[in-house]
RNA sequence: GGAGAGAUGGCAGAGCGGUUGAAUGCACCGGUCUUGAAAACCGGCAUACGUUAAUAGCGUAUCCAGGGUUCGAAUCCCUGUCUCUCCGCCA
């Protein structure tokens, strides 16, 4: 959530920086709620202060042994303003929070003004697409070729929308999760977590999914929330802690499944594993001193970068423009990845500042030796990567004139050496 | 799934209807002493929100959470969550 203070201070300004990411802020609505919330709460307040002022006057006339007849009939008349005060009070405040809640992050100053992906900017591309001297073929032909990939099989079982992977192009895919952790655990300093893949409201709520995008994610019957990201858990490891300023910053990392409803995707990327219901991730999570957040965000892109690189997967970074970027996100670079099939790049990671929206609504803050108040701390997320879209990405890039599939020279020693998937005798 | 016990400040641990935001100890910060350190002694030490120019005052809230009883609740009642012990079951 965005610091309320600004609400009141810059109202103005604020639902300017709001409407260029293409959210329409009710000002006038929102300034006779904060009229009225400062009238009725300086007013409960005061009744508050009387009320316990007597009760405790009647505490000490008990013990003298004084009447407290009269006290009491002057509370009397306390009770009942006070009641009536303390809903009209309560009843803006739910009003405001939800204003509050379902109000998006703040894009930064380098943030290129854009209304859609259409806006994005490139920042740099590495690799160059690979030229290929046979009609190529997309991830699903290539997993049928290979029998490694089973939509019907999924279909039947689940429905639209999940894949069933098997033989070799299910161990290429366990494969790429565990390069990628090795990465980030031994050369870019994250700590491997195993997360609890169900999640309580509150912490979907802590990192921004709940309550405005509740239709996305799955949730149980017992209101549960199946995690839509590893960065759910992940960050709200930090939810109400305060944290030394020295143990700052942590980096966190986790292979997850992640869980999402695709609400409102009909008809998008039917074909394939590219958008599903279900798919595997590998999430850096990083919680940064407020002034080393940028820097980080360049870090974190970085890192999920080098997996492509390792990979030899060409790919071109974008920062997302005002119009295009996330809920919670202040800054977010993606990376996509090129799918010769398509002849296209595709999102494959996405590394967000989110500042301290996320970690207002946590209560995340650190404590620095000079300052007095603990203050909020800043959390990024990335993906390094998605490991579903990475696997077509390798199949795709690698696929060969017979439909065998090279492996990736960082990914052998993950496949007992192999070399190639299905390759004829 | 059955039976019982519990949840208080950074930690440990009192309080069980009145002036208690909360004793005491530890930890932490400042000071006295000391060549320096330790010990001892003195002082300080929660968070959020509101009001405000103010990180000054003042006010409100917070003793797991949410309801209730009461003039007044950390203390009494109800519901929920979590933790622990024993039994059962289970990977």
């Amino acid at each position: 959530m965005l610091d309320p203070q600004l609400l009141r201070t810059e109202l103005e300004v604020t639902a300017k920086k709001l409407a260029e990411r293409g959210y329409d802020l009710d000002v006038a609505g929102w300034q006779k709620l904060e009229q009225a919330r400062k009238t009725i709460q300086v007013e409960t307040e005061a009744l508050q202060n009387k009320r316990t002022t007597i009760s405790k006057s009647i505490g000490q006339a008990k013990a003298k042994g004084d009447d407290i007849q009269p006290l009491l009939d002057e509370v009397a008349q306390i009770g009942e303003q006070l009641e009536s005060s303390k809903k009209a009070l309560k009843d803006i405040l739910t009003d405001m929070d939800k204003v509050i809640l379902y109000t998006p992050n703040l894009a930064d100053e380098s943030v290129p003004l854009g209304k859609d992906e259409a806006d994005n900017v490139e920042v740099r591309k590495w690799g160059e697409p690979g030229t290929f001297d046979f009609t190529v073929k997309d991830h699903v032909e290539l997993g049928e070729v290979n029998r490694g990939l089973d939509a019907e099989s999924a279909a039947n079982l689940s429905g639209s929308r999940f894949t069933l992977l098997t033989g070799e192009v299910a161990q290429m895919h366990r494969a790429l999760a565990q390069l990628m952790l090795d990465m980030h655990t031994e050369k870019h300093g994250y700590r491997e977590y195993y997360v609890p893949y169900l999640v309580n409201a509150e912490t979907m709520k802590g990192s921004g999914q709940l309550p405005k995008f509740a239709d996305d994610a799955f949730i149980t019957e017992d209101e549960r929330y199946l995690i839509p990201t590893a960065e759910v858990p992940l960050t709200n490891l930090v939810a109400d802690a305060i944290i030394d300023e020295a143990d700052l910053p942590i980096k966190l990392t986790a292979h997850t499944p992640c869980f999402r409803r695709e609400a409102g995707s009909y008809g998008k990327d039917t074909k394939g594993m590219i958008r599903q219901h279900q798919f595997d991730k590998v999430e850096m999570v990083q919680i940064v001193h407020p002034d080393d957040s940028f820097s980080a965000l360049e870090e974190m892109t970085g890192h999920a970068e080098a997996i492509l690189q390792a990979l030899e997967l060409p790919y071109r970074t974008i920062v997302l423009c005002t119009g295009d970027m996330g809920f919670s996100a202040t800054k977010t670079y993606d990376l996509e990845v090129w799918l010769p099939a398509q002849n296209t790049y595709r999102e494959i990671s996405s590394c967000s500042n989110c500042v301290d929206f996320q970690a207002r609504r946590m209560q995340a803050r650190y404590r620095s030796a000079g300052a007095k108040k603990p203050q909020l701390v800043h959390t990024l997320n990335g993906s390094g990567l998605a490991v579903g879209r990475t696997l077509i990405a390798v199949m795709e890039n690698y696929q060969q004139a017979d439909g065998s599939i090279k492996v990736p020279t960082v990914l052998q020693k993950y496949m007992n050496g192999k070399t190639h998937i299905n390759q004829p005798e």
